[in-house]
DNA sequence: CGGCACCTTGACTGGTTGGTCAGGTCTGCT
DNA sequence: AGCAGACCTGACCAACCAGTCAAGGTGCCG
C-alpha cells in the first residue's frame, strides 16, 4: 500500500536526482546534492530508496519506456519519408523537452551502459532489429532511397540527441540563439534529401 | 630540463589517464586506477603532475589541436562538397582510431565544459564562425546546395563522433559486426544527397 | 667510485561520501 | 482523544580518496 505522501516524495526525489545525475553522472553525483536539490535530509533519501544505485535504476527504468516511444510509434503501414520524419520530429522535440532524460542515458552509454545493459537487455536490439525491417520494406516498395536501415536510426539518434547532450559546446558557439534554433528545418530537409527514392 | 625518464613517465600517465578518464569521467576516475594501468605508485603520478586535475588539464590542453585540426584543415579554395565530405572522412577516421579522446570530451561536454570552458574560451567560436564563412561563400558559388553552415558542422559532429561516444549501445544492437562497418559508405551517401545543390 | 640530484614509495592525514540507527514526530483511523 | 504505524532526523560509522612527507633507492656525472 503506498500512502500519498510516499508518492509525492518519491516524485520529489527522482525528479532531483535527474537534475544531478544527469548533469554530474552517476559517480558524480552526491546524496548530499540530491537531498538539498529535493529538499529533504539524506537519510531520508534513503528511506524511500535502498541506495544511491536504488535511485539511478528506478530512473532509468521509469524513462525507458518513455525513450523508447518514439521508435516504437513508426507505423508499418504508414507512408515511409512520413513515418521517419516523424520520428525524428518526436526524438529532436524529446531533445528539446527532455534534456536531462537525455543526457542521463548519454552518460550511461558513455561509460559502457553498466547498469543498463540488464534494464536494456535484448529489448532495444529486437525493437531495432524490428525498425529495421519495417524500413527495409519500405527501401523495397520505393518509398524511400535504398540506405543502411541500422545507419539510418543510428543517424536519427545522433543528430538529434546531439542537442541536448552537446547543448554546452554549441552554446559557446552559437551565443545569443537559442542553441536548437533551424535545427527542425535542417533535419527537415536533410531526412527530405536523404530519403528521396 | 626535462629527463629520460621524465619523458617516459609523463607519456605513460597520460595513456593511463585517457584511458581512464574517457571510461569513468573526471569524478568517476581514481587516481588508484590511473596508477594501477600506468604502472606506477599513487604518489610517483603525484611527483609527475601536481593534482588530479592537472593530469586531466594537460590531457585536454594536449589533445585539442588534435580534435580540432580536421576542422581547420579544411580549405577555402578547395570544391565545397570534396572539402565538407573530406572534412566529414577525417572525423569519421578519428571516431575509429582516437575512440578515447572522442569520449573524453563527450564526457566533458555533457557535464557543461566546466574544465573546458576556459582552455577552448573563444578559440572554438571563432574557429566555426570563421569555417561557417567559408561555408556561405560555397553556398554562394552555387558548389553547394543551401543548408545552414552551423547546423551543418554540428550534423558532422554529431554523425561521426555518435560512432565512438555510443559505441557501447551500437554494440548491444549490431552484435558480432564492428558497430562501424558501413558507416563511411551510409554518411558518404548522406552528405552527396545533403550538399547536391 | 663517490656524491648529488633525481626518482620512488609505504605510511599517513584530513576531508568526503554512502549508508546506519536509535529515537523522535507526524498522520490517519477508530 | 489515543494509538499504531508511517515518516523523519541528528549523530554516527566505515570506506574511500586526493594529496603529503620523510626516508630510502637509482641513474648519471666527474
Amino acid at each position: 500500500m503506498t500512502t500519498r505522501i510516499q508518492r509525492r516524495n518519491r516524485r520529489v526525489i527522482l525528479e532531483a536526482a535527474l537534475d544531478v545525475f544527469s548533469a554530474q553522472g552517476f559517480r558524480g553525483a552526491t546524496l548530499d546534492q540530491i537531498a538539498g536539490v529535493a529538499g529533504l535530509s539524506k537519510p531520508n533519501l534513503l528511506y524511500y530508496f535502498d541506495s544511491k544505485e536504488a535511485m539511478h535504476r528506478a530512473l532509468l527504468a521509469d524513462l525507458l519506456d518513455t525513450w523508447l516511444a518514439p521508435l516504437r510509434a513508426m507505423n508499418p503501414d504508414g507512408n515511409g519519408r512520413d513515418e521517419i520524419k516523424a520520428y525524428m520530429r518526436r526524438k529532436l522535440q524529446m531533445s528539446r523537452e527532455l534534456p536531462r532524460e537525455s543526457r542521463l542515458f548519454a552518460n550511461e552509454v558513455l561509460q559502457g551502459a553498466p547498469r543498463l545493459a540488464d534494464l536494456i537487455g535484448g529489448d532495444l536490439k529486437r525493437l531495432v532489429d524490428d525498425q529495421a525491417q519495417v524500413i527495409r520494406r519500405w527501401i523495397t516498395n520505393g518509398q524511400i532511397a535504398a540506405v543502411d536501415p541500422y545507419h539510418l536510426i543510428f543517424s536519427i539518434w545522433a543528430l538529434t540527441q546531439h542537442y541536448a547532450d552537446f547543448d554546452a559546446q554549441i552554446r559557446m558557439i552559437r551565443t545569443g540563439a537559442d542553441p536548437m534554433d533551424g535545427a527542425e528545418t535542417y533535419l527537415e530537409t536533410l531526412f527530405d534529401k536523404l530519403l528521396q527514392p
